[in-house]
DNA sequence: GACCTTAAGTGAACTTAGTTAGGCTACGAG
DNA sequence: CTCGTAGCCTAACTAAGTTCACTTAAGGTC
């Protein structure tokens, strides 16, 4: 790798036009003005790592740069350390699942509420699976920033919303809730999550098809599969109140 | 720390009995054929750190060597590496807390089946808390030495198959299950892990009896609160029977 | 008691990875 | 053409996992 002659720190470089030696791929220089192009490429790297090798193991600043095309430390000048740099890919994921999750639910308008939001968990079963890579850095890492205000902001929230208006929509519809409903929202995602993780952590290749055959079993048990003219959902309990004041976020 | 004057490998040391600078504690090496001793010392010394600072990120194998009174190197001639070392900890953790679950549920044999169950769910949810540095480990490590005949022989199937007992036993006594008993169990156990998992995950410091509660919360919803004649739980479905055979551990 | 074998452990060093320090260099305004 | 500076780079430091070759002394043998 080390030319042999070279002395000092600036060592003249051919004009890099063309033909890099290491990638292939060689990435000019931005135009002036257009520096913050570097951040996109290296967060798309990221993404790309992640869902090449569907683990964060090899996942290093030095293979990010050489996905990119660029020298590790340039990478500092966007990101102030690796940690920002992975959660700032994981934000943007995070706002994927939540769109997908959106996506699914739209799709199924027609449906009903029950239907939605089975729609939802499908998706969100989908997601995990096909973004593993991702998905299990979402849950382990933390948030970095130990900004007190931000505190309990985790991005995830975009998640428990989307499956909380399902559940809400679905007790308007005269789907009863088999608890309160912040609770309901609360013991859906992280059972979800309980799901997914548990099998990611096994290892075992389960099919598609037996993941969402349990998400929907954990629906069916917290939402009642026929309508009925009782109350929506049980009154609201102090669990209930403590999860919808601590944890979720509001509308 | 090096002492200047030092020239050669095999440097004098005093005589080790008193007065160690760095950790108060000095060990002595073992005697001839107690080679294992340190072992247990190791690990140990893994599992104090880890419950000290409640985290695996300074866990370093110089730490666990400084805390044992032992140079690095040494680790190796009983872990061939780190993931080895962690796992072997962890395992030992798993056990204790399938312990901890056994002697909830049998400090409630008294009360009934769904007691039981309900004091086997704190003790898992107490475990989580009281061992975070521990718990985040046990579902993120992955095994090592992937040795397909044991692939799927998760250690935390001690876990599920408390739970599924449990379960069992409670439709036994008349509390119908809301789930075939295999899919029950895999639910109730995923949503335990998925309940303190988001609560790591997001930092937020949730006092102990909000998690029981959710916890018990998700007991509810899966075996009833009221005692019936009917069937103790629903007829195996596919679900069911593909989770019996691939996840959970047969008795 | 001197000698040898070998279990039990060492210190130094190699490697990989995160990060910092200190520049080059060419775009583009003047 | 010149010159400031945005945008990048090389070299190097540090921490941590791991390997290597070596030392030390326990315990058997003569």
């Amino acid at each position: 790798m080390a030319v042999p002659g070279r002395r000092h720190h600036g060592v003249y470089r051919e004009p890099v036009v063309k033909g890099r030696s290491s990638t292939g791929s060689g990435r000019p220089r931005s135009r002036r003005g257009q520096g913050e192009r570097l951040r996109a490429e290296v967060l798309d790297a990221v993404n790309r790592l992640l869902d090449d090798w569907g683990s964060d193991e090899r996942l290093t600043m030095r293979a990010v740069a050489k996905e990119v095309g660029v020298a590790a430390p340039s990478i500092y000048l966007h990101f102030a350390d690796k940690a920002e740099l992975v959660w700032a890919a994981l934000t943007d994921k995070y706002e994927q699942l939540a769109q997908q999750m959106r996506a699914a639910d739209q799709q199924a308008a027609a449906a009903g509420a029950r239907e939605r939001l089975r729609a939802q968990v499908a998706a969100y079963c989908r997601f995990a699976h096909e973004n593993a890579g991702h998905y299990r850095l979402m849950y382990e890492v933390r948030q970095p920033t130990a900004d007190p205000a931000r505190i309990g902001h985790h991005p995830s929230r975009l998640v428990s919303r989307g499956l909380r208006r399902a559940l809400a929509r679905c007790a308007d519809e005269g789907y009863p809730l088999a608890l309160p409903l912040h609770q309901a929202a609360h013991t859906l995602w992280t059972g979800l999550h309980g799901l997914v993780s548990v099998q990611h952590s096994l290892a075992i290749n389960t099919p598609m098809t037996t993941i969402t055959d349990l998400a929907d079993g954990l629906v069916d048990v917290l939402v009642s599969t026929e309508r009925t003219a009782g109350p929506g959902y049980p009154q609201s309990t102090e669990v209930d109140r403590l999860i919808a004041e601590t944890v979720l976020d509001h509308d």
